[in-house]
RNA sequence: GGUCCUGUAAUGUAAUGGUUCGCAUAGCAGAUUUUGAAUCUGCUUGUUCAGGUUCGAAUCCUGACGGGACUGCCA
């Protein structure tokens, strides 16, 4: 029954590894480093390499890339573990770099003992010189020439602490004319006295990224690691020193990171966007994170098709925003509980309808569902409708209220503006209409048809809430690619919050898990710092608005 | 200036030398609708350019042009 899909670049090449008996079983891994919080580019990179390895009935490791204990905190472990289980992933084995030290310590003697790697005493400055640039051939360092027994004691030196930050590297030994910089004696450990989040002070050495990610994919016999484009001038170093250190050959392949409109996605903004309070934290809604989107109130489901719709490939991108938001919508549209909630309320008073009565509406709670099921929803003399679904003198496609003009009240009766009150300022206090007794939803035999159909709340029976409505974070596609600070960028409406929203009764029962659409309004969700006496809703996606394209067009 | 990567519609992606370049989103029309949602139907927009190879090129070759990456003791 499964459609034919084509493959991307990297099933191609697995496929092909698989079919030409390179190997029996994939193995493949998500090595963040735990320095900051996950984003939705990282789920793009967690649905490739965990989807692969499912696919091909293969494993996937999670192994954080922990060589800089500068930046590196038990805190974002956690949280990265937390993402791509929510995403849900599981990980094969749960690894760290830091598991690796001792062994690649072990591999950097041995590339010392070949004559491949040497202590070198040059400073940062002094390296930078030595190293030339991309149209100049670098020089030898003076300490290039060390013996190896020389450089064996003197590594061994850095190791026990003999050493100060920054006094002395280890440098692979490979060619400082190289055309690709990395290739010219690249540092491959540094002293750095400093805490680890694991391995805490047992180690004063910590080996480079070059030195420790492909050894680490070898030493779980990785078959693809799969990393993004900036990685791929580092691929003929990966190459060179596994070759040299003949250990399991592991092949890196790379693929364009993703971009997304309005939004920015390096880890250093975003840190900024937090540090700086133009978010209240990581996880606030309006950040790409993955805990942002989950607060939002993005299913996982959502987001792996996003991915999933999207793909990979090597070319330079910007995805567009609808493309995530239809994901979302779509998936939420199918899962929804139908709610009413009036935002912004003018208040409606049913003229003909008896005073003092109440009616249980049996409303459907999701009409794409079939098991959705069904709840009571009151309806009174009184009811709150949205203040622009009433206009005083409305334009012909207006499919709404207006003097003379009838609709339905969703899952109700079908009524008729009569007349309505202003206050000094000439804003509308109250509506008067009229409603047709057997217009009754369900059992309408009116033969009436109105047009429109619209939320509201009996205002007897209303409780109140407090909703966030979100918008981008950014009023430009690029914020990061614009004249001056991409801050100076930032939408200052991309939070409006509404402390009174009236909602129906039945929301107070309203749970973290379920997702809500609002009628008419959009996909919400109940924000994690909700209480029973305060309840609060985040806005997730609105829903696709035509009259609001219909009103642009004039 | 060096090395490397990359150019298919507004956006993302497909085509693996062989119909008329497919799909999704977006946009535009219409149908339908007790959500101006959803659903359904139709439509619009594309191979960066120039040569070459070939019966045949988005695909292979050459060159140009465009976009991007690389000069941390970050990853």
């Amino acid at each position: 029954m499964s459609e034919e899909r084509s493959l991307n670049f990297i099933e191609e090449i697995i496929e092909k590894d698989l079919k030409e008996g390179k190997h029996k079983e994939i193995h493949t891994r998500f090595p963040p480093e735990p320095n900051g919080y996950l984003h939705i580019g990282h789920a793009s990179s967690i649905c490739l390499n965990f989807g692969l390895a499912e696919k091909y009935n293969g494993t996937c490791n999670l192994r954080f890339d922990d060589t800089n204990p500068t930046t590196e905190e038990t805190e974002y472990v956690d949280s990265i573990k937390y993402d791509v289980e929510w995403l849900g992933f599981k990980w094969n084995e749960e690894l760290y770099t830091s598991d690796y030290f001792e062994t690649l310590y072990g591999y950097a003697v041995i590339l010392i003992n070949k004559g491949l790697a040497y202590v070198d005493d040059s400073t940062a400055e002094e390296m930078g010189v030595q190293r030339g640039d991309t149209t100049k051939p670098g020089t030898n360092s003076p300490y290039r020439d060390r013996t190896i027994e020389e450089n064996l004691q003197l590594f061994e030196d850095m190791r026990v602490g003999k050493y100060k930050d920054g006094e002395k590297v280890l440098r692979a030994k490979i060619d400082m004319a190289h055309p690709n910089l990395l290739m010219r004696d690249p540092v491959i450990y540094r002293i750095r006295h400093a805490h680890h989040h694991r391995t805490g002070d047992k180690w004063c050495i910590y080996p480079m990224y070059d030195f420790a990610h492909g050894q680490s994919d070898s030493i779980e016999h990785i078959t693809h690691s799969i990393c993004t484009l900036e990685f791929i001038h580092h691929r003929p170093l990966y190459d060179w020193l596994i070759e040299q250190l003949e250990i399991f050959p592991s092949k890196q392949y790379e693929f364009a990171r993703r971009n997304l409109s309005y939004t920015v996605m390096s880890k250093r903004k975003l840190l900024q966007l937090v540090n700086e309070k133009h978010v209240a934290s990581w996880d606030d809604p309006r950040m790409p994170t993955i805990s942002g989107m989950r607060r939002r109130g993005y299913t996982p489901e959502s987001i792996r098709n996003f991915a999933d719709t999207i793909g990979i490939a090597k070319r330079e991108n910007m995805v567009d925003l609808s493309l995530l938001e239809f994901n979302v919508r779509d998936h939420l549209n199918k899962i929804a509980k139908r709610v009413m909630v009036v935002l912004d309320p003018v208040k409606v008073v049913i003229t003909n309808y008896p005073e003092g009565q109440t009616e249980e509406l049996e409303v459907e709670n999701n009409p794409e569902d079939e098991n959705g099921g069904t709840r009571k929803v009151p309806f009174s003399r009184e009811v709150w409708i949205e203040r622009e679904d009433f206009m005083e003198d409305p334009p012909k496609k207006f499919f709404r209220l207006g003097p003379d003009k009838m609709v339905r009240l969703k899952g109700a009766y079908i009524i008729k503006a009569d007349s309505f009150e202003k206050d000094a300022d000439g804003n509308i206090t109250e509506i008067h209409c009229t409603y047709f007794p057997d217009s009754k939803s369900g059992h309408d035999t009116s033969g009436l048809k109105a047009k429109g159909v619209m939320h509201w709340v009996s205002i007897p029976h209303a409780k109140t809430a407090e909703v966030r409505l979100y918008d981008r974070l950014f009023t430009v596609e690029d914020p990061s690619n614009e004249d001056g600070d991409f801050k100076d960028y930032i939408n200052p409406d991309s939070l409006n919050v509404v402390s009174n929203a009236y909602i129906e009764p039945a929301l107070v029962d309203a749970s973290l898990e379920e997702r809500y659409q609002f009628l008419r309004l959009g996909y919400f969700c109940l924000d994690k710092d909700s209480s029973p006496e305060k309840l609060i809703f985040n806005r997730t996606v609105t829903l696709k608005d035509s009259w609001a394209k219909e009103q642009k067009k004039g």
